[in-house]
DNA sequence: TAGGCCATCTGGTCCT
DNA sequence: AGGACCAGATGGCCTA
């Protein structure tokens, strides 16, 4: 069963299920042995439903030989008493699981603005943080050198501190071979990691990035949308990858929407995932529309080409990245399409 | 079967 | 007093 599936499952599950599927029903329908802790066994069968029962106190208990408990005296568990805190413990309950979901909503927000993503197969929890952070540190480094990475540089940024199969998974997606970018490994760092400080490729930006905990696994689910890293402009340079498309973009056709690429396949070995078949431009159709939004007054430093003549060439779309559909017509297409540069190459 | 991930419950603490 | 937030505990599901 799927996570998605099994989230469904639970997310239809009444309540009072829930509560008898709680860890605490089931002690309570063992016979429970947290006899301190589980209010049921302050129940006195014999006390009346009545809530001026409320304010007895419990002093049996205090045998002379038994130190006296600090704090309040506990109550009676009268039945009332029972009904009202089974009442506000439910209710917590109910808060609680609101809290969560809301907490979960977010997270798959933030799930479809990284550049890993997938509704079938998701990143996990700590994973997409990871990933998040690492997104947010490149494109800060992006903004303030203004120089553009290349793409492994940039790969290596967003895989740091993330577990190996989650950095398969980001070079799976881009179809490169990890060997291709990860340095030779050491004890402290994961494979794909430079040396903290080092700079991996001359010219290019280095990750520093503070605080990370590397080595902790996560499944490899998702897929790598490199549009989320490279938003080029219509008609201008492309830098690297104007050759290819020279001969693939057209300007104001009808709109494309090519297929969502699957998610891919990762299980450790990588030249599986390479050998098959990446999707080229000329599998799509020529004619679709290349929009890309120029957000901001200007000032937005270059990605690609940016020594280029137009100062607008491949200018990070901030903004756009940031769109919560996370996958427009034009993303999913410069995903296919540098999976097939890097592919080819 | 072990380990990872997850949802949920729960009690404590802090805040309004 | 009640709600929000948090962390620990627990058990289910899934995968290697």
């Amino acid at each position: 069963m799927t996570r998605s599936v099994r989230e469904e499952q639970v997310s239809v599950e009444s309540e009072e299920q829930q509560e008898l599927h709680s860890p605490a029903g089931r002690e309570a329908e063992r016979g429970g042995k947290e006899e301190e802790e589980d209010p049921l066994h302050h129940l006195e069968d014999d006390e009346e439903d009545d809530d001026e029962e409320e304010e007895e106190e419990e002093e049996e208990e205090d045998g002379e030989n038994k130190p006296k408990r600090r704090g309040p005296k506990k109550k009676k568990m009268t039945k009332a008493r029972l009904q009202r805190f089974k009442v506000r413990r439910m209710k917590a309950n109910a808060r609680e699981r609101n809290r969560m979901h809301g907490l979960n909503d977010a997270l798959e927000s933030l799930r479809k603005v990284v550049p890993c993503y997938s509704k079938t197969q998701k990143l996990s929890k700590i994973e997409t943080l990871r990933l998040a952070k690492n997104y947010i540190w490149a494109l800060s480094e992006i903004l303030r050198s203004g120089k553009a990475p290349d793409l492994m540089s940039f790969v290596q940024a967003l895989c740091k501190g993330l577990s190996q199969p989650t950095t398969n998974l980001v070079a799976g997606c881009l179809q490169l071979n990890p060997r291709t970018f990860l340095p030779e490994q050491t004890p402290d760092l994961p494979a794909h990691l430079p040396p903290a400080g080092a700079t991996a490729y001359p010219g290019h930006f280095s990750y520093q990035s503070p605080g990370l905990t590397p080595g902790l696994p996560s499944p490899p689910y998702g897929t790598m949308d490199p549009s989320h890293i490279f938003h080029q402009v219509k008609g201008q340079p492309y830098g690297p990858l104007e050759p290819f498309f020279d001969g693939v973009l057209v300007s104001d056709g009808p709109s494309f929407d090519p297929p969502l690429s699957p998610p891919l396949s990762i299980n450790g070995n990588f030249s599986s995932s390479f050998k098959h078949e990446a999707v080229t431009a000329a599998d799509y159709d020529k004619s679709f529309s290349f929009s890309v939004h120029y957000s901001g007054g200007g000032g937005h430093p270059p990605i690609y080409g940016g020594g280029g003549p137009n100062p607008r060439c491949g200018e990070l779309q901030v903004d756009g990245m940031m769109g919560f559909d996370g996958h427009s017509h034009h993303e999913r297409l410069m995903n296919a399409q540098l999976n097939a540069i890097f592919h080819d190459s």
